[in-house]
DNA sequence: CCGACTGTGTTAATATATTAACAAGGTTGC
DNA sequence: GCAACCTTGTTAATATATTAACACAGTCGG
């Protein structure tokens, strides 16, 4: 354990805290690492180096203890108490993220999803209104909420950002295809759909191509 | 150049792509590595690596010619042809995912959304109808699409890939929460968007605890 | 045409991450 | 309570990725 964890470990612990949610629900008590990369894809060497950064959880010859290990991971990510979290941007993407993380996310909360269009101001998502953006400040600032998910059209987001960043917001999840400027301590994460997906084609046209020269 | 390019370079081609089009979109024609480092994040050193994987593509003492640079990562990526896709599962995330693409990225041809809800078949995204996913495997396999987007419930998305894999795709992004398994192959590419938020949040608790601790 | 400058492409040095190997701790059956 | 068997946690070896350094090629002003 001891020294501190590298962001390819942080990347893996949502991960491992899904299967665990996961088996827990299927009343599992008892999980060895080769387990955990059945269903996680990594391999075991890697699970149990990344969890020995944190602590000794498991038992040997045994495996870990799937309710004790996921109680130790929530406190590790820091979920063990609901995080507070705000949606800009009311598009079908917005949409999709606020409904999914209302009814299968349990560790945050939105405490609010805001649009500039007034038109969609008064929509229901669950039992969430969506709100003009003029309200989000104080909804922030009263809340003291500190993560954003930002998913807003490509040109709106730098201004959405400097705000979110200027009422308190210190964490932002970037949906928009564009890099953003921010100052020193915020933290910016890019889930940037279209990468992902032309990165796939990469590896696809590797393979035709391959296939092309087979036939030689 | 030559030896194989590896996955974090291949991972970061389709931000220079994107960067490449905004800046010829405002006529820029010339860009060094190090405006190119402003706009992706990335450092001047790391991108001139990366592109000299493939070749040199730059003039020494004035930079990149955006036009030529940008035809060269194409070709590389393999997004010199439009490449067809179909999206599976027609929820608000997949129809985000259809509408966002057809609109805003060329170098996909979305030939097909697909639904196992009867009652979405029919609507509309864009100019393209929701079909009933019985439908599919007669798209995939006249088309010969390789590239699928999955965005069902987690609970139906392994299925739903065995069929996809079942009439020819060869490459999946994987919206749904959970590990796919695929034979030898087939390219999966996850895109959970809960562990991105909640390795986020891991960065947050940290700055949060950290301040906490200042305060003795 | 020459010297100062700029920015690429390549090679070397460093840091990070993954894989492998194994000792230490714990369990189970007899 | 002992022997055979598991599975963790740790240390060592390997591979990947990033950062730094710099030689080389081209531009520009005079």
């Amino acid at each position: 354990m001891s020294k501190k964890a590298s962001k390819s470990v942080i990347k893996r612990l949502p991960v491992y805290l899904r299967v665990l949610d996961n088996l827990i629900r299927r009343d599992v008590e008892i999980v060895s690492s080769r387990v955990l990369s059945e269903e996680t894809g990594f391999t075991a060497e890697q699970i149990r180096k990344d969890l020995a950064h944190f602590g000794a959880f498991g038992t040997r010859g045994t495996g870990y203890n799937t309710d004790y290990l996921r109680g130790k991971l929530l406190r590790i990510i820091g979920l063990d108490r609901q995080t507070k979290l705000v949606v800009v941007g009311a598009g079908l993407l917005g949409k999709a993220l606020t409904r999914y993380n209302m009814l299968k996310n349990p560790y945050v909360e939105i405490v609010g999803i805001f649009d500039a269009n007034p038109a969609e101001a008064g929509h229901e998502i669950g039992s969430l209104k969506i709100r003009p953006v003029g309200e989000m400040p104080a909804v922030i600032k009263e809340q003291q909420v500190k993560v954003a998910m930002v998913s807003v059209p490509a040109e709106f987001a730098q201004q959405v950002v400097n705000d979110l960043v200027g009422i308190g917001i210190t964490a932002i999840l970037n949906f928009a295809p564009t890099k953003l400027k921010v100052p020193e301590g915020v933290h910016v994460h890019n889930a940037d759909l279209t990468n992902e997906l032309q990165s796939l084609i990469y590896y696809v046209m590797q393979d035709e191509n391959k296939q092309l020269s087979k036939l030689h």
